[in-house]
DNA sequence: AATGTAAGCAACCGCCTATCA
DNA sequence: CTGATAGGCGGTTGCTTACAT
């Protein structure tokens, strides 16, 4: 059985929304706040169903939201965030307050994802016989010297640990997800809490655009099956597992392959 | 000035997961 | 355990505006 869509109601209202109907909406929240979207139009008096008033609040009318063009810096973090998530836009929207998923997907569809196809297709025009290394993702020991592009996540009482990151692909449909060796690295970073999230953002450095040639042996040995994770500082979530399922991605201990045939390496030095 | 085309963006649609009875 | 419901998310649409011819 299939459910009917929650604005099929007769009467409801679609489309853009009347100076009038934000009044009510945003005047209704202050003084109720938005406990339950379904009752909310019915109680405030409009005629809107409960996703289309969601949408609007937080998308448009929630005084939470940043207005205006985006930052350089805020598009260089959609940019690395994209290449380490995907298209999780509400996860990358979490690391830029103010900003929120349907205003960031419609800007690296509109601007940023040329952008890097108009790079990617120059850097291939000068030197076309370059290889384009795989991406690599790396967690390493801190305490280790590396040249890598290094971000340093480190919460209190956690292990020092850095997460790495190389990449040269522009693939504009790249998605990502990892697992280590059977232990997804989800269960180790909490994407979705910035206060304990082990990843905070990545340094802008030009390197990290740079082609390199890396060849599998290049990579860095892997974690033991039976390395413990320090899981009992990291809150779990699920939202690999959700990913797994939505996207459909083959993976296997140390490599996923998407629908594009895009595979990657990751590696966990302790 | 009129028309066609592209770009930008708000909003909708459908699916998924979490929750609860 | 199962089914219904609400909230959330990503993909997509379609309207508006800007620009080109």
């Amino acid at each position: 059985m299939v459910r009917a869509p929650c604005c099929e109601k007769k009467g409801l209202k679609k489309g853009p929304w009347s100076l009038e109907e934000d009044e009510i909406l945003t005047s209704y929240i202050q003084k109720h706040g938005h406990s339950n979207w379904r009752a909310l139009p019915k109680h405030a008096g409009l005629l809107r169903c409960g996703k289309s008033c969601r949408l609007r609040w937080i998308n448009y009318l929630s005084p939470d939201i940043k207005r205006g063009n985006f930052t350089n810096e805020e598009e260089q973090i959609i940019i690395q965030m994209h290449h380490l998530l995907g298209n999780r836009w509400s996860a990358i929207a979490a690391k830029l307050p103010g900003r929120t998923d349907n205003e960031i997907k419609n800007v690296w569809h509109t601007h940023l994802k040329k952008r890097l196809l108009n790079t990617n297709n120059n850097q291939t025009n000068s030197n076309t016989k370059k290889r384009v290394s795989k991406p690599k993702i790396k967690i390493s020991d801190s305490n280790s010297n590396s040249s890598c592009l290094t971000q340093s996540y480190e919460p209190s009482n956690a292990p020092n640990y850095f997460l790495e990151m190389e990449t040269t692909s522009s693939n504009d449909t790249f998605s990502s997800d990892f697992s280590l060796q059977g232990k997804n690295i989800d269960n180790i970073i909490n994407w979705e809490d910035p206060e304990d999230s082990l990843v905070t953002m990545l340094e802008i450095d030009e390197s990290f655009w740079s082609e390199t040639i890396t060849t599998d042996d290049e990579i860095s040995s892997t974690i033991p099956l039976n390395t413990e994770l320090p899981n009992q500082h990291y809150p779990l979530n699920n939202s690999f597992e959700n990913f797994q399922n939505q996207e459909g991605y083959g993976y296997s201990s140390n490599s996923i392959v998407n629908d594009d045939g895009m595979d990657f390496w990751y590696d966990l030095n302790v």
